[in-house]
DNA sequence: GTCTATACAAGGATAGAC
DNA sequence: GTCTATCCTTGTATAGAC
């Protein structure tokens, strides 16, 4: 392990737990048992530290998020499950996420491509979805509504998690959030989608 | 307006424009033409000045969101409308929401408090909007499916707006989400409920 | 290339003078 | 009720040791 991972391995444990405003630099370098000069050294502001972290995330949700023709009700989900399972590991820049957006360019500048790119990749998978007959969907305007609907619960479960179900373990809030997503799918799903979110959450609350 | 009135109103103001953590007291202080320590003279901490500002917001939307059995589609919508409109008003909360709730001991033991009876109001709301024919609800579920995503969507529309439609109009900002809160209600409603929800879709687009 | 010592500006908080 | 002076902590910049 590097200097540089360990740094970075050792400051995403502690913006987790405390929240990346809340942890100073002398603070990470005296656990790190170094000088915080060394920390700026591979990183020259804490800007650029929290960046790569983000990098490291996006990194991992972008294997995840791709567009699929011959996705299922069942794949998607379990894309869902992944995708919370990595915000769960980096949650201090999903919490902090609004602020990073105002203050650290490098993040928002990326935000503003992937963000589109996420969301063009979920359109199409619903419609993949559609078109195979998971979904029933007559309008465009349905898939805007069930696309939009999603990417803010995707982007701010973890926030109002934080708020409101602190007492809840990590399982059980992403749990609550899937379920939430499944009843917005539901509307819209076939006999055939149906079966497939019954089968989803009996698995996910471990019968 | 006293010195307390005059430190608030230029605290919201320049807290909305560029966030909390971003305005520093002797910032403020300049611009009110005072010394730093004259404002902590009254407000002692600086999230004692943020939290006056919570209570004013809270005192607003109190007064909007009230449990009422003769409730209507159209009067759920205009509540929703000028909740909305307050939390443009009071934004640099909303922004800072989830830091606020994690640093200020004021803020987030009264968000214990409110935030529940909020919902509950909401749950009692959709409740009787049931009972009077407007939504067809089958199952409990469905309750809490509508009132938790409802919540989420008050809770953080404003966050997702800054960060993924800054370009947009504040106006057109509260539509589509409005509208977003229409769609997920549209899945219960009757022929009576969905002829009020037009009625407000033409409002809002100015018809 | 790696790490350290040190200095500086800006933030909030506090004690006490008038 | 208002203000001065001071303190401590933050992130950052720089010069230099090895």
């Amino acid at each position: 392990m590097t200097t540089k991972e360990k740094i970075l391995s050792k400051a995403l444990e502690m913006f987790n737990d405390r929240g990346i405003e809340y942890v100073g630099l002398r603070e990470l370098a005296a656990i790190l048992d170094m000088r915080v000069s060394n920390i700026t050294y591979y990183f020259p502001t804490k800007d650029d530290l929290v960046n790569q972290l983000s990098l490291d995330l996006n990194k991992l949700n972008s294997e995840l998020v791709i567009a699929n023709e011959h996705i299922t009700v069942l794949t998607f989900l379990e894309m869902l499950n992944s995708v919370f399972a990595n915000h769960v590991k980096y949650r201090c820049l999903l919490l902090s996420f609004v602020h990073l957006m105002e203050q650290n360019k490098a993040i928002s500048a990326r935000y503003q491509k992937t963000g589109k790119d996420r969301n063009s990749v979920m359109k199409s998978n619903i419609k993949a979805l559609t078109k195979s007959g998971y979904l029933k969907i007559k309008d465009e305007k349905d898939i805007d509504f069930l696309t939009s609907t999603l990417s803010l619960i995707i982007r701010f479960w973890i926030s109002e998690a934080a708020v409101s179900h602190s007492r809840m373990g990590v399982q059980e809030q992403i749990s609550h959030y899937l379920s939430m997503i499944m009843k917005l799918m539901s509307t819209y799903a076939t006999p055939k989608a149906k079966k497939e979110l019954e089968m989803f959450e009996e698995k996910i609350y471990g019968f």
